[in-house]
DNA sequence: GAACGATAGTACCGATCGTTCTTATCTTGG
DNA sequence: CCAAGATAAGAACGATCGGTACTATCGTTC
């Protein structure tokens, strides 16, 4: 049975179905793990429509990963802007993360586990991971006007971030975005 | 042409090859990637020999994991019993790992890497993970008797370390240990 | 020197992989 | 109302996967 009856035939929309279907996927699988048959079912959609869109199986986990990026530096541009000026906006990017540690099926930053994956790999992965650390990075130097050495203290804020991504999804403990605003505050005082 | 002529018979020294050679193979291409035809062609040993001695690709994992982890806390015991009681003993560690990011092939932790590839899964990677970061958190809070809070501090420790050799694999930036360094340093002023 | 365990080399197995192709059915636009 | 495009369902393809079987040959031991 083709299409569902009483559905818009409406391509955005199946590209979009895809995409949420197959982050979930890779999320909880792992990418090399995961089949495109995996994928076809969980996202309802068929191959034909799923190779049409991205092409292949790389194709479509740049395209995941990019959709991805995208949504967190949104996130987290959204909520530096409605925290009050000065440190309680960099504060607020390790609020929205530890929120996100507590979340039913936390596995990590999706960006840095591909790249992972991919180890010795130049591809999409790598790239990608890298694009996201240097936003983290601009972020913080942007919040940081007025530190002693904004830049340092930005590169800092990243291990912290990641760092605490990593180990909360390994120890499956949501303690550690706790633990990141505690380092953060202690090098934040010293950066001023 | 079976056993390479005038080599001696050595079980012991056949599993060890085949352990440091699978090591390789896992951590330039992945676990997932690597295929057994790939590590026996490294390994110069037959399939035969690997399955005697590890049972499955699996057990094969597992025992180069549970290798690498032990030999990377003799590395750190050793650094740490060299050097000078108090804090420079915890710089030592970091001393340590900042030469491991310079080497040519690095590729971030073994032991994360594998527990990263098997999201969702519990089993060896992610048990040989997180016994890895307890044995950092436990080196860290014997070093730190005097601090006022060892236990926290020592948590703070192992987020730097991981998140520098994450960024440090993803980047292909040695300049990660130096960076390290100079949290701990702050967060050790801190913790005294 | 005969017996035996360890090993290399290689063919092979069923399963699964990513990908392509085919067919039929649906929606949409003219 | 018909042509065109989008989609679902699934068969099928070659490649590769982890794992097994088989043979021949080595070193060691008695």
């Amino acid at each position: 049975m083709p299409v569902k009856a009483g559905e818009r035939l409406d391509p955005e929309a199946t590209r979009a179905r895809i995409l949420k279907a197959a982050a979930e996927v890779f999320g909880r699988r792992g990418i090399h793990a995961a089949g495109m048959n995996e994928i076809v079912e969980a996202a309802g959609a068929s191959k034909l429509t799923i190779y049409k869109n991205f092409g292949s199986k790389e194709g479509l986990v740049e395209a995941v990963l990019t959709d991805r990026t995208q949504r967190v530096r949104a996130w987290h541009n959204e909520a530096v802007d409605a925290a009050p000026a000065g440190r309680e906006q960099i504060l607020a990017v390790f609020e929205l993360i530890a929120t996100w540690y507590a979340e039913a099926g936390f596995r990590g930053c999706a960006m840095m586990n591909a790249a992972t994956e991919d180890r010795g790999q130049d591809g999409a992965p790598r790239r990608l991971a890298q694009d996201h650390l240097r936003f983290y990075r601009q972020l913080f130097e942007r919040l940081l006007i007025g530190a002693r050495n904004p830049e340092v203290t930005a590169r800092q804020l990243v291990v912290v971030l990641e760092g605490a991504t990593l180990i909360s999804a390994v120890d499956q403990d949501p303690g550690l975005g706790a633990e990141a605003r505690v380092i953060v505050e202690t090098l934040l005082d010293a950066a001023f």
